[in-house]
DNA sequence: CAGAATACTTGACAATGTCAACAATATAGT
DNA sequence: ACTATATTGTTGACATTGTCAAGTATTCTG
């Protein structure tokens, strides 16, 4: 905990300089740092008022009512009255417009310049590892997630993080990241195309969940390894993926979908009985250090109705 | 390119912000808050000159002598005359130091009362995230790296990595991926204590790059899976890797160490060479998509000296 | 040793941010 | 409908923060 509060810190002052660095760029240009801010901010989310502006930026109420008259004598905004009287909704002009656009063109070569000697696994690593910041930073972040087939470096990222999750909250240990390891690699080593698939959700682009479905042989087909990360928990992601993995299952003509979970998996218990899943078969293993009980569940399948096919199951 | 702009201004916001509010908690109290940045910087630097503070604050002269007036008049600091007479060293006083106790016990309860809702994993990946966005960022940050042993959910990250760099640098697909998984796992699953071991670099906490030894038996032990992350290279953090592979190997009693590489990987050639691995075999396979041409390469080990031990090879 | 460079200070001023008072309007409760 | 209360936006007064250029004392360089 120490560590982590002085990396923060560490962080925060050499962020607070870059920072400084890229907004220099921005002094005896036509508009100030606070101007430039308070555009970017109109731009955005035209039409606005003043209060909207000030609550979003943090800024003070008197201050910003100067700013925009400021702005308005420039010709850059047209303040008109409301339906409310109080509010003077503003809208930005041609000029004003044009303002921005020469604003956001140099913060964009700006950000350009810095990421520019990154090659494109760097520049993909930087977006990840800034989005997976500000995902644990800011809980309160409502971007919707996606959920897209697996690529490159899924199946190790996806070992990696259930073995560090379920060795955290369960204790499981070697055992259970040989399993991972075993399983995610004779799935891309077997892998039958237009017969199994491994998902992964997203939000902003970081990794939030994952499932598998894998061919069993004689028409059933078996889900393995669904999880979703701890900061996305709460949006129904792993609804999607299940659905996402039913679809894909009644899709293909497989008649049953069957899995193996662990008894002390509450969360995904319920999930399975919701999307149907009875439960056949209970037993205790060793696979992950101390004795575990696993259970076996079986999702008997349609015939595909036409209907909900895989890809409306993503849109859901 | 243009998203990953997009992502890194949105960022850009979302953390000016959140400076901000972490900022406003110094407002009303005995510092200013770029008094409490100069304050920190020559509590962190003492003895500083008001030039070095001025340069690495980005600040301006004038106004860096000014707040130094103004320290030196509330008791925080004493500045006498240097070796070089134009310079005044900055001392900080009793007071000046529980003044900076205090602003710095707040700045930590702030970051910790960020960070309190986050459970021991998230903190953790948070760290790592702030860490590699500072080191992708930041090419001059010239913080060392340290070597460990592997720990749970390495295997996966290193096999991810892995796959990742090779698919951009030389188009390896699938087949390279499988090959990583099944390395990785295999050793998870028969590792030997003692006898084997994987060995990670790290900057900053961030994973830089890896090494494994495995036990090919007959006295045989074999280097398998040297890699280094782009954004770490140049830092001979490879050869402490192979230093340490040896270093172990010869402790272990091994009486010699075996390795496959790729003829196009050219830097790990010019490494193994300067370690003193020679080529015995050169090899063209598939298992990468297209046809690769493998090389075989061997190092004989001397009886252990008693000088370079493994331990000894880490601390260099 | 002259000229250039460096470390620091100071005056003048511009930009940025804060606070409180106030007018106009809206909302909630009776 | 009426009153108390809250909200939106404006303004004056002011404090803080940041910038620029000129100037002094000292050191460095050829």
């Amino acid at each position: 905990m120490n560590d982590a509060i002085a990396s923060i810190r560490s962080f925060n002052r050499f962020y607070t300089q870059l920072a400084g660095v890229l907004d220099a760029r921005f002094l005896g240009s036509e508009a100030t740092l606070p101007e430039a801010r308070l555009l970017f901010e109109i731009a955005v989310n035209e039409p606005g008022s003043a209060n909207a502006l000030q609550a979003s930026l943090g800024m003070d109420a008197g201050y910003v009512s100067r700013i925009l008259t400021r702005f308005e004598k420039r010709g850059w905004i047209i303040r008109d009255r409301g339906t409310d009287a109080r509010t003077r909704p503003i809208r930005l002009t041609e000029a004003g417009r044009d303002a921005f656009a020469l604003l956001d063109a140099r913060q964009r070569d700006a950000v350009a310049g810095m990421i520019a000697r990154l090659d494109p696994v760097a520049q993909t690593d930087l977006v990840d590892a800034l989005a997976r910041a500000r995902l644990l930073l800011d809980p309160t972040t409502t971007s919707g997630f996606s959920i897209r087939p697996f690529r490159t470096g899924d199946m190790g990222r996806i070992a990696a993080r259930q073995s560090i999750l379920y060795a955290d909250s369960h204790g499981w240990g070697r055992g259970l990241e040989v399993v991972e390891g075993e399983v995610t690699t004779a799935f891309l080593h077997n892998f039958k195309p237009g017969r199994e698939q491994c998902w992964v959700a997203e939000i902003d682009g970081v990794m939030a969940g994952s499932i598998f479905l894998t061919d069993e042989g004689g028409g059933n087909a078996r889900l393995r390894l669904l999880y979703v990360e701890p900061f996305a928990r709460g949006r129904r992601i792993g609804d999607a993926l299940v659905t996402t993995c039913i679809g894909f299952a009644r899709d293909k003509g497989y008649a049953t979908l069957t899995l193996w979970t662990q008894a002390v998996l509450e969360t995904a218990r319920r999930l399975y009985t919701r999307h149907g899943f009875e439960r056949i078969e209970t037993a205790v293993h060793h696979d992950f250090g101390e004795p575990v009980t696993g259970e076996r569940w079986q999702l008997r399948l349609a015939p595909p109705s036409g209907r909900e096919t895989a890809q409306e199951a993503l849109e859901t």
